[in-house]
RNA sequence: GCCCGAGUGGCGGAAUGGUAGACGCAGCGGAUUCAAAAUCCGCCGCCGUAAGGCGUGGGGGUUCGAGUCCCCCCUCGGGCACCA
């Protein structure tokens, strides 16, 4: 008997849309565009099941747009530059190359197989010097347009590799490879100025409606707007010039509760005290062997140094405070100096308490205000409180009031000013690094530093190098950096920094528009196909990576390579969550664990040993965990439907999903069941003389269905019940529910006793609900029961609202709302009407004892609640 | 540490403030089979013989009615600017 057999379906099916060109992204004037995008993936050589879940969503979106009767772009591209190549060349010899460009050809040949409608003529890899000098022109156009300067900035330095390290290369302090205490060292770096764009990138997440709230509310909390005082303590007998030390404050508010002032380790002043004093060194070097990644620096114990100078306080000149250098403040964030108001402020009262401060209440709460002993008083700013001393504003008023107050005060009194101050920093996109796109300039003796001719792009990577020793091989490659001085044509050395990989990601939604355009987009094609109407990624992302791409279409737009429209270049965001499983485990001999693959463990037990595992629950798959499943064997075994409907169907897309077995197994069979209704009534049919004889048969209607008894109109609503269903579904990225109704759909074509002509129209129906989920099960449905061309190409059913309309509505009686009872009522029962009806239910009655009730609530066609 | 999420049966999950547990998995019972696999049909939150009671991480609150809204707490996950 003829069985549900994916290898030789889905490779058939994938060359017939091949030879179509059905995915082919067509400029089409007369038709409505769509963009979906997918965040394009890292070639790490294997394809994991994150990537089978995010792009068969995109799928999903891509294929049902293309029914709906939109020109869609779907294309794919590799985010290839980056650390993972040169660390696998450092580890197993090769060049990144060869790597990446043997791991994109592994990958692609793995993503194939998925039928994923993917155009793939437009194709590219970050790492493409077609690509890359593109890139580089537009890095000269930012520099023209003033988007981009040099400043210093630490890095993290190993002083024995003598190389910088990624903070991911950073464990507890030291470096991964030669473990030596990590350095924080100064380097002249290049930056973006994306600091300019801090309000436009805060006010524009407001427009962004089809993006998520959570999403937004990072993206605002990381810009970080913040109202304060910036205002000067004058020094007592400084050295050098020092005279003043600016602070910014956001509660200046809690100026009379000031007990210290604190400066960064790499405040100029600290720099300065640092070279007479040999203490100040030695605790600013201490600082300095720290990471430099926020996270780390607010872990660490907080610690100072007090300078042995004194400030006076701005409102009593003879109320000194002592200066303290702290590990803690920022030199990036606000001036890189603070004043500490231990009451209100844990950090500060923790450090107050370490270094014996003064703390100083300046409110309390309104109830029981108690004086603040091991816990700060922080309450909400808009909360009332009771001051003890306040200098411009009422007794009993907000932190709010007293912040404006404060404000003006001190502007009125020469103290200092508001300003408004961002957390956001410029982008410092220079990697010392050899795998990444070559900033395009050359350092000049004369000249200083000068843009490389853009007739002179792309600067090329050169590929005579080697890892054999840490350390950026541009740098100490024998002739790369030699080259002339575009300006004056001296002997130059060419910018050996590389671009964060960062900045390969912030634009390729835009080159896929014109991808073998000679120039970084083509106009026509940006204005036709911009925006990504769809851009579906991981919640990972949701800060770095859209917050620069964001910045990138502003610069873009601004330096002429994409339109106004495009400014904001992501019209929707959805983040799908990640795929998980479970861990299994094992100890060897000394305690320590050993994880086992899932293909090895059966019935908590290993296949080998029969040793019990221990199992621990789901995390996100990763190889050191051996929680990994291979989609490359899931599609062998069951092909690449069954993968796609699983992961489509057991969670909401933006929720994590875990990978089983018995899942893929219970996906499998239920294609397995679908192909075989199909094939069922295909057979009838053939017995029945042919396609031939059904085509022209006139489908059950509304109207005409009494006739058959009724079971012909009740498919018939079945189906266009769950074509609206899974429409909807499909529309709210409620992917997991479209597949729940038709499961239920499919129970109710498998039970149908309808004609066949009216199973036919349900099974091709169904067929093309499933289209975008399961593309090659619905291709070989849609061609056995004698559908015309391609269901890839067939337009999207409608549902028919005539056929949605219920008759009657069953409605559940409460009583002091738990459910008692339910009656079955037309489904315009007026209010009135159903009160009788639920005062006269049996459960009701009960419940009254005979008593009136105290209120009735009903709502049409939802329910009716009686209290008692 | 800071910012953002998520917690519902044995499991994955469903549910515009209106019948909690749709749909699927596992489990149980039955049909088919010499037998098994596959397939098909039915049952299936917990306690209880039943009547009934209890149930959406925990504790409060708003409401005729709360998984859903508000406050506090717990646990788990993501991000923290050089991982991508």
């Amino acid at each position: 008997m003829a069985r549900y057999t994916p290898p030789e379906i889905e490779p058939k099916w994938q060359k017939a849309w091949e030879s179509d060109g059905t995915f082919l992204a067509q400029r089409d004037p007369d038709r409505p565009k769509y963009y979906v995008l997918e965040m394009f993936p890292y070639p790490s050589g294997r394809i994991h099941m994150g990537h089978v879940r995010n792009y068969t969503m995109g799928d999903v979106v891509a294929r049902y747009k293309s029914s709906c009767g939109f020109s869609v772009l779907h294309p794919m591209g590799w985010d290839a530059f980056g650390m993972p190549a040169e660390n696998a060349a450092m580890e197993r010899g090769g060049h990144p190359k060869d790597w990446t460009y043997s791991n994109i050809a592994d990958m692609r040949d793995q993503l194939k197989p998925l039928g994923l409608s993917i155009d793939w003529t437009r194709e590219f890899a970050t790492c493409d010097p077609e690509y890359y000098g593109q890139q580089q022109a537009m890095f000269l156009d930012f520099l023209d347009a003033g988007l981009v300067y040099r400043k210093n900035a630490v890095v993290n330095w190993d002083p024995v590799d003598m190389t910088v390290l990624a903070n991911e290369q950073v464990e507890d302090g030291r470096g991964w490879r030669s473990g030596a205490l990590v350095e924080r060292r100064e380097l002249t770096q290049w930056f973006f100025k994306i600091s300019d764009f801090s309000e436009d990138l805060l006010g524009a997440l407001d427009g962004l409606d089809n993006w998520p709230e959570k999403v937004k509310l990072m993206q605002r909390n990381w810009i970080g707007r913040s109202r304060g005082l910036q205002m000067a303590f004058s020094l007592i007998d400084a050295p050098h010039d020092f005279d003043r030390i600016e602070v910014y404050t956001t509660r200046p508010d809690t100026l009379r509760g000031a007990s210290f002032v604190g400066i960064s380790p790499d405040h100029p002043l600290a720099r300065a005290l640092e070279r007479d004093d040999p203490k100040v060194a030695e605790f600013c070097a201490e600082c300095r062997r720290m990471g430099t990644s926020e996270e780390e620096l607010e872990k660490a114990e907080k610690r100072g140094l007090d300078t042995g100078l004194r400030v006076r306080h701005p409102f009593d000149t003879s109320w000194e405070l002592p200066v303290y250098i702290a590990n803690f403040i920022l030199m990036d964030y606000g001036t890189g100096a603070i004043f500490g108001c231990p009451a209100h402020d844990q950090r500060d009262l923790d450090f107050a308490r370490k270094y014996g401060l003064p703390v100083s209440d300046t409110f309390v709460a309104l109830e029981n205000g108690q004086p603040v002993t091991n816990e700060a008083f922080v309450p909400p700013k808009t909360e009332k409180v009771r001051w003890l001393r306040p200098y411009a504003w009422d007794e009993i008023a907000t932190g709010e009031q007293a912040i404006d107050a404060a404000i003006r005060f001190c502007e009125e009194n020469g103290v200092g000013h508001g300003v408004t101050k961002y957390r956001l920093r410029d982008w410092g996109i220079s990697r010392q690094r050899y795998w990444g796109c070559p900033i395009p300039v050359v350092h000049c003796a004369d000249c200083g530093v000068v843009p490389e001719k853009k007739e002179n792009l792309p600067v090329l990577l050169p590929d005579d190098v080697t890892f054999d020793q840490p350390g950026n091989p541009l740098d100490r490659h024998p002739t790369w950096r030699d080259c002339t001085c575009p300006q004056c044509g001296a002997p130059a050395r060419r910018e050996t920094d590389t671009m964060d990989t960062f900045v390969d990601s912030s634009w390729y939604y835009a080159r896929f528009t014109a991808p073998h355009a000679a120039t970084p987009t083509d106009m026509a094609e940006a204005e036709y196909w911009m925006n990504v109407d769809q851009y579906i990624g991981g919640i990972e992302h949701a800060i770095l990576h859209l917050l620069y791409s964001r910045f990138f279409a502003r610069a873009m737009h601004i330096t002429g390579h994409l339109p106004e429209k495009a400014r904001e270049p992501f019209d929707a965001l959805f983040t799908q969550g990640m795929v998980t499983h479970e861990i299994y485990l094992t100890r060897d001999e000394n305690g320590r664990p050993v994880y086992h693959l899932p293909e090895d463990v059966e019935g908590g037990k290993l296949k080998t040993t029969g040793e019990p595992v221990d199992i621990i629950p789901s995390a996100k798959m990763s190889k050191s965990k051996k929680n990994v499943v291979d989609p490359v064997n899931i599609i062998e075994s069951f092909g690449a439907d069954t993968a796609r409907w699983f992961m489509l169907s057991d969670s909401p897309p933006e929720r994590d999903v875990e990978w089983t077995a018995a899942g893929a197994e219970a996906a499998y069979k239920h294609l397995g069941r679908v192909w075989r209704i199909a094939n069922g009534i295909a057979e009838e049919m053939e017995q029945g003389g042919g396609i031939a004889a059904y085509e022209s048969e006139a489908p059950a209607n509304a109207k005409g269905a009494a006739a058959d008894g009724g079971d012909d109109l009740a498919l018939r609503r079945a189906l266009h019940r769950t074509v609206h269903d899974v429409t909807m579904g499909i529309e709210s990225f409620g992917f997991n529910s479209s597949v729940a109704k038709l499961y239920a759909f499919t129970n109710t074509l498998a039970k149908s006793s309808a004609s066949l002509a009216a199973r036919r129209e349900a099974a091709m129906g169904m067929a093309q609900l499933m289209a975008p989920m399961t593309p090659h099960l619905a291709e070989e449905i849609w061609d056995m029961l004698g559908g015309q061309g391609l269901v890839a190409r067939a337009p999207w059913p409608q549902a028919d609202p005539a056929l949605l309309v219920e008759d009657t509505v069953v409605l559940p009686i409460q009583v002091n709302g738990k459910r008692r009872s339910e009656i079955e009522v037309p489904k315009d029962m007026p209010k009135d009407e159903l009160e009788k009806l639920a005062l006269a239910d049996d459960a009701v009655v009960k419940a009254l004892a005979g008593g009136a009730p105290k209120k009735v609530i009903v709502v049409p066609g939802r329910i009716v609640n009686v209290v008692v």
